[in-house]
DNA sequence: CGGCCAATTTGCGCTGACGCAAATTGGCGT
DNA sequence: ACGCCAATTTGCGTCAGCGCAAATTGGCCG
């Protein structure tokens, strides 16, 4: 059962091919399906596939030699992932885990070097998808280095809706479960600060949240606090 | 005047390049110096250019609205830098300051498609590089999440100190200059504690330092504390 | 429908690291 | 050789945010 193109042709990864190209390389994958909660690939394990994800949103997390995870980032409908070929490594340096059931595009990763030798604009796509997480990464690094757990945390969630915001009623949803660990395990903080900071938000009219939700209300009072102007 | 081949024959950065083939690629470059403390590229400054670094090392800073900066990285003899071209940006994301007189090579940022293209190697190589950096950076992310402040010091001196160490009669030095305030915007800290920290440690017998200067006497005690562990 | 458990909230005390400020040092240019 | 200035050191007070602990909540499973 091959799979079908259109799988993947609206996507800003693939731009650029051809109706028959995108069937060429669809010949190399298989999907699959992942329920919430479990894991696309491990830290450290031989690094035997590449992917993009189709359907649902993925975490990224590297956990320390002494129990301690960060989150790396949210992969989101339409993005590559796991490309430790394009990286020159072997093994996956986090985990990724289904935030909510996902489905994937699965390619061998020996097939990487054909696949972005006879596809050079996929290659390229891919690459700029390296840079650019390399441009995040370090815009982290920026902001972890010199501002406070609040506007850090306002970054977060600024970052999540745009990202993967839905609109509903009250405000822009967040649209995968998260936790306050999950926020604290993305800002270097403790569930327990985040919990006391979206409490104080939640006052203020900012945000609405609850059990693994979080609703933005208020965006510009976020970019406000993400600023770090603490005007009342 | 040609550029010799000589120059980057050695480099694993040209690995697997045939001889005519270097000729060819240094035809497109031109060779620069820059004194110490002067910008080789400023941040978001159009990407005229991208280059390899012969001879000194390289700071590269991120500057932000208000005026904060953050090392982002240094660069070595033989790395390539300023690679916006492959990221897919048009603008440099940071400053590129010499940190003692430099010499690099030049190429023009047109030219990096048609490079990569014609000396796929040296592409990949370039591209490995990018991941080796999105690599690092998240593991500076994990470090600024996950540890204190001593730790992440004595973490950035022994990378320095492997990156760059140079073997002296009382041990191991940093071969250029750097002050508390640099290793305090690699580290996400404050000269004040940086100085604190190098006194205590200077104390202890564990490193030997002066103005823009620091010596690693004891690696060994400096990788137990870049554990946490604080016995002693 | 009731019980169980994970997620969240909140109080309280503590402290690592910062901010401010002043003193000191070392090296470089003239 | 001297003076100037940037780099460094160090004391002191403060506080943001953590760690610990206990209470509360909400939803899912049987």
């Amino acid at each position: 059962m091959a799979l079908d193109r259109s799988l993947i042709a609206g996507l800003p990864l693939f731009e650029g091919l051809t109706a028959d190209e995108m069937d060429e390389l669809l010949r190399g994958a298989r999907s699959a399906r992942y329920p919430m909660d479990t894991a696309v690939f491990e830290q450290e394990a031989e690094a035997h596939s590449f992917f993009v994800l189709l359907d649902g949103h993925i975490r990224v997390v590297r956990t320390t030699p002494d129990g301690h995870q960060v989150i790396v980032r949210y992969i989101s409908k339409g993005e590559v992932f796991g490309i430790a070929a394009a990286l020159g490594r072997t093994t996956y340096p986090a985990n990724a885990i289904a935030a909510v059931d996902c489905v994937v595009l699965v390619w061998p990763h020996a097939l990487w070097p054909h696949l972005s030798a006879r596809f050079p604009v996929f290659g390229a796509n891919t690459y700029k998808t390296v840079g650019s997480r390399l441009q995040e990464t370090q815009t982290r690094v920026v902001e972890m280095s010199t501002e406070q757990v609040e506007q850090r945390v306002a970054h977060a969630l600024l970052r999540l809706v745009n990202q993967t915001g839905r609109k509903t009623a009250s405000g822009i949803e967040i649209d995968f479960p998260i936790s306050r660990q999950d926020i604290a395990e993305m800002t270097g903080t403790t569930l327990h600060t985040v919990s006391r900071l979206l409490s104080a938000w939640e006052e203020k009219g900012i945000v609405v949240s609850g059990r693994q939700r979080v609703t933005v209300v208020d965006p510009h009072r976020l970019v406000e606090l993400s600023e770090g102007r603490k005007d009342k």
